[in-house]
DNA sequence: TAGATTGTTAATCGATTAACAATC
DNA sequence: TAGATTGTTAATCGATTAACAATC
């Protein structure tokens, strides 16, 4: 499918290079240099120019780039020309937080359906949408096309979940559970796991923060 | 303040070796060597014996790691042995959800408070804690020896409120807001940028699933 | 055209992996 | 002791930065 293996630590860039251009372009900028960007980005014009490259030449020597254009491109890169439809699966705070998250919808990312285990909370609403029971799971996914899974759930329950997932047809998950997942190749995974950055945090205060006098 | 300096790849891989440590901990597991431990998360031994021993040496020739202390240490390392508060500014869906996350308090991050400027939601509680309105902001701050503000608001905001916590004296911040931070020298950001993430799936799902026939 | 800035190759830097002597 | 496995040095790999010819 792909030409040129992509490095992930450009993958891990480009969402940033889209906000920066998405900004930019609210501004009414229309062209900008490397040089310029990454004054405002804080990283080197080699770098960017080296980024960009990897998928085509979008700028124009002695010019630079067209903003309106490279945000296009870069969205397009990523993805974001397409809809993908999402549903979340523990419909606890978090997972009713992401439902009601409305700008993901902007980028294309549709709210489809939310997931529970929990009696309880079947058959109340998010966004719209009812909370269904696990066992709606699998058939759910199958006939609404759905591409990416948010998992929101304790992660005692997480590798179970994440099989009949895969078993259904998914092709994404985005991971919330506090536990890696161990999928087929050919299934994305992207986790957030908040305890690891929180501690990362906590690392750099106790190392790194300026002893106050 | 430290005799070396450790790279940040090394401290983005901390909290996984401790959240594997306290796994095989409670799993009863005594002892374990870099080859087991690399089988288990996939990842080398080379490399999990180099991220130890910049730290020190914690294990012990022909044994291999002891699981507990290594546990131990590693918190240690994190600072999670020191408690940390914390407050919340930005009391919509996901301030919330972080609030009422009581997990964080097992690793010593208390919830301290929470602020939004929005007068509807002001004196309404979370986790027992009643919302301030931003006017209270720095005070709060200083008198209850706050650490983490964790920053759960638009982007419009973020650049000013940012500036707010450093003059207040805050040690780092936690910035969910979807744009970056510019704060001074030792005060600590880590960025948890929700959409990033999510761009970065849909680009390895566009680019990397496996086709379905 | 001359000046500016890209696209791209080459050089450097840092992070990862391999290897092995030290040692429990 | 012999076997196992660390701690650490050396080799490799990949990512970042510098440099510059191509070209708008």
């Amino acid at each position: 499918m792909e030409e040129k293996e992509i490095s992930q630590a450009v993958v891990q860039r480009l969402p940033r290079y889209f906000r920066y251009l998405d900004e930019l372009r609210n501004n009414g900028v229309e062209r900008i240099s490397s040089q310029e960007l990454s004054e405002l980005m804080k990283v080197t014009a080699s770098q960017i120019r080296q980024d960009l490259n990897n998928f085509g030449g979008f700028g124009q020597q002695g010019y630079g780039y067209n903003v309106d254009f490279l945000y296009h491109e870069i969205g397009k890169i990523l993805g974001l020309d397409k809809k993908h439809h999402f549903i979340i699966i523990g419909a606890g705070n978090l997972g009713r937080a992401l439902g009601n998250y409305i700008k993901f919808e902007r980028r294309g990312f549709i709210f489809s359906g939310i997931f529970d285990q929990d009696e309880k909370l079947v058959g109340s609403f998010v966004r719209g949408l009812p909370v269904r029971p696990m066992e709606e799971l699998e058939r759910f996914v199958r006939e609404n096309d759905i591409d990416i899974a948010v998992l929101t759930i304790p992660k005692a329950g997480a590798a179970e979940v994440a099989e009949r997932l895969v078993g259904s047809g998914i092709k994404a998950i985005w991971n919330f559970a506090h536990v890696d997942l161990n999928v087929p190749d050919g299934i994305q995974v992207e986790n957030v796991h908040l305890s690891d950055s929180l501690m990362r945090l906590s690392y750099n205060i106790n190392h790194y923060s300026q002893e106050k006098t």
